[in-house]
DNA sequence: GATGAATGAGCATTCATTCAT
DNA sequence: CATGAATGAATGCTCATTCAT
C-alpha cells in the first residue's frame, strides 16, 4: 500500500500526467471523490489501468497530486498579485488596504476561473498524517514554495509591516486569513453547489472592501 | 432504491433512533463517512443489521439523519439567541449589532460545544438532487422551522428593518451571512481539523466586533 | 445498475468464458438458479469473484449468457437437421413428414444428449422487458441467426412450400410449433424432473408420427 | 425451518386464508416467486408478518398452499367436464373423442380464465421430496382426491376402456398426457408471457381435433 | 511503458424467521 | 390472535491493487 512509482519523469509522461488530473478532477467533481473509481479515470483518460499506476501508484497519490496541482496554480495568481501590489518605502493605509484586495481578488478571481479546482483544493486537504501541519512532502513540487501552510507564512510575512506599524489591528494572522478569506469562501461554496444566483465575481469589490473594514485600525 | 422503512414511530423507537443518531456520528467524524461501515455503527450502538436499516432504510438515510438532527440542534440554539436579544420598537445600530452578535456567538458557541456535529454538519449537506433549494422533506421534522435555506429567511426577517433603517450596508442578504458566518466557519473549520491552537470561542468577541465591521453603515 | 464489462474479448478470455458458463450451468441445474450463488459458481470454476464480474458484470448476465449458449447450441443441430432433409423439386408429403421428423428429433435428441442445458433454456427464458419480441440483442451473436423468435421465422420459412401446397393444415405457424414441439417437451419436463421412468428418446419415433398425424392434411 | 402453524382453522381465519392466498398468487405473478418477499404480501394483505407466520409457519407453506388451491380448482374442473361427457354402454370411438375433446376444453377454459393460478400451477409444482410422486401430503386437502399424480390416474382409469378396445393406440398413458396436453400448454405458456397474439381459447377446438388426431387408431 | 485479466477482502443490503408485548 | 421490532446469516457486488504478457 502507498507504492511509488518508480521512474523518472519525461517530458511526454510529465504532459501525460497533467491531463490525467485535468480529468481525474472532472471525475471527482462530478462523482465526489469517493465515488470515482480508478476505472472511471481509465475510462476518462483513455488510460489502461496499469498505465494509470504505472504513473502514480495508487488512488491516493492521485488525490493528492490533483490537490497539489490546484494549490500550486492558486498559489501563483496569488503571489502575482500581492507582487503587483509591489513594495513601498512608506508603510500607508492605502497600501495595506491593497494588499487585502489583492488577496481578496486573488481568492475571487481564481474561484472563479477554476471552479472546479477551487471546489476541490478547499474541500479536499489531504490529511497531513504526520501530527501537524507538514505539508512539505510534495510541497516542494509546488514550484514557488507556496503551498500549504507555506500561504500563510507568505501572506504573514507580507502583512508584518503593517500590522507593526498598527495600521491593522493586531490580531493573530491566523484570524486574519479567517477575515480576509472566510466571507469570500462562505459564499463561493453556495455559489458552487448552485445555490447562489449571482456570481462570485460580481461581489469582488464588496468582499475586497468589507475585509479591509474587518480589519483594519 | 431507497427505500424507506415503513412504519410508524413510536416512542420508545423514536429514542433508539437518537441514540443510533448519536453514536453513528461519532463514528462518521473518527473514520469519516465513507470509512464507516454500517456494521461499525451496529457494534457502536449494540444494535443488529437489520434493526438498523427496519428503522432507517439504507446508510445514506442515517447520514440524512444524522446531518438533520444536528441542523435542527444549532437552528435552536440560533433562534434562542436571537430571541434573547428582543424587539425594541426603536431601530438603533446598538440593536443591530446586538443581533450580529447574537448570530456570531450562536455559531461559535455552538460550534465549541458541538464539534462533531458542527463539523459533520457543515461538511455533509445532502445534496438535494431537485435542482435547488428544497430541503422541505426532512426539514419540517426540525420543530421550529428552523433549517436548511429557512435559516436565510429566519435571519433575513431579522435584519430586514435594520437594513430599511439604514443601520446596515444594503447589500443582499446572502452576502450578510457570508460576511458574519464566513469568518467563524473559516476560523472553526481549521480548528476542527487540528490545526489551529488557540480555541474558536476564545476569538468570540473579535468575531462579533470584525463582523459589524464589516457591514454597518 | 445491469453493468456490462467494457473489454475486448480475446481467443483465450473467451475460453474461460464457455468453461464458466458450462459450469454455471450445472450449478443451476443442481441448486437452481436462485439458489445459485456466485460464490458457488466461483468454487465451481476456480474463479475469483473479481474475475467473474470482469467478464459477465452481474448475475443476471451470467443467466442469460448460459441461455443463449444453450439456444445457439440447440438452434445449430435443428438447422443441421432441417438441412439434412434437404430441399426436393417437388413437394410431396413425405418430404413435409420428414421436415416433421427432423424438427421432432431434433428437439428429442438435443434435449436427450443436452438434457441440462435443454431444462434450463425451457425453463428460464430471459425476461424481455422491451413488451414484445425483441430477443435480437444477444441472439445475434448465436451464429446461424438461429434463435430465439428466428426459431420461427426460420422453421415457418422451410414449412411454407408445404402448406401453400395443402399438405398441411393451414394453421398459423405458431399452432404448427405448439403441435410438433408441444407433446416432446411436455414429456421432456416431466422425464427431466425424475417423473418419468421411460427415457424421452425411446419416444422418438412415437412423437415423431403423432405430430404429423396432428398437422398433416 | 419448516414449522407448521399449530391452531385449529376457524370459518373466519379460513377465509382470511384464502384471501391471502389470491393476493400471494398476484405477487408471485408479477414479481416472481423468489422475487417476491414475505413483507410484500404483508403489504398487499394487509397483514402483519406475525400474522402470516401464525397461518401458515413459513413461506414454503404459503407457496405450497397457493399451488394446491389452483391444482384443487383445476381439479373440479376438469372432473367436472369428463363426468358432463357421461359413460355410455357401449364404447365408440366418438365417445372416446368426446373424452379428449373434455380434457382438452378442461385445459383451455380452465387457463384462459384463471390464467395467473394456471401459469402458477403449472410452473411451481412443489418439489417432492420424499423420494418420488408422493404429492399425498396436502393432496388430502384437494377435495376430490384430484391432485398431483392423482389426476394422472383418474385420466388413465377414465380412458382404460378405450385403449382396451383398440379404439386410441396403446401408448403409455404418461404419452397419452403429453399428447393431449402438450400442444395446449405449450401455446398457453408463450401466450401467457405476452409472445402470441391470439388468445388460448380460439383455438379451443383446434387442440381438441389435433389431439384426436394424434392418438386415434 | 502499456495492457487488462485476475484477485479477494470488504461492504451495503435483503429477508425469512422469531418473539416479546 | 395481532403486531412489528429485532435478528443475523447469507448474498450480490465493488474496487483498489497486482502482475504476467
Amino acid at each position: 500500500m502507498d507504492s511509488q512509482p518508480n521512474h523518472k519523469s519525461s517530458a511526454r509522461s510529465e504532459l501525460k500526467k497533467q491531463q490525467i488530473l485535468q480529468k481525474a478532477l472532472m471525475c471527482f467533481t462530478e462523482h465526489g471523490v469517493a465515488g470515482t473509481t480508478i476505472e472511471a479515470i481509465c475510462e476518462a483518460t483513455q488510460t489502461s489501468v496499469g498505465s494509470l499506476y504505472h504513473h502514480f501508484g495508487n488512488k491516493d497519490a492521485i488525490m493528492r497530486a490533483v490537490y497539489f496541482e490546484g494549490l500550486r496554480d492558486f498559489g501563483l495568481l496569488m503571489k502575482r498579485y500581492l507582487n503587483d501590489v509591489g513594495r513601498e518605502e512608506v508603510v500607508t493605509a492605502q497600501h495595506a488596504q491593497a494588499g487585502v484586495k489583492a488577496l481578496v481578488f486573488a481568492n475571487v478571481d481564481w474561484i472563479s476561473q477554476q471552479p472546479q479546482w477551487a471546489h476541490y483544493v478547499f474541500h479536499h486537504r489531504p490529511a497531513s498524517k504526520t501530527t501537524r501541519q507538514d505539508d512539505s512532502n510534495e510541497d516542494n513540487r509546488a514550484q514557488g514554495k507556496v503551498a500549504g501552510s507555506a500561504f500563510a507564512a507568505y501572506i504573514s510575512n507580507w502583512f508584518a509591516p503593517y500590522i507593526e506599524a498598527g495600521l491593522i489591528q493586531d490580531f493573530p494572522k491566523e484570524l486574519l486569513n479567517a477575515f480576509i478569506t472566510g466571507p469570500v469562501h462562505n459564499y463561493a461554496r453556495h455559489w458552487l453547489a448552485g445555490r447562489r444566483e449571482v456570481a462570485l465575481i460580481e461581489y469582488r469589490d464588496a468582499f475586497a472592501e468589507a475585509a479591509w473594514l474587518s480589519i483594519k485600525k
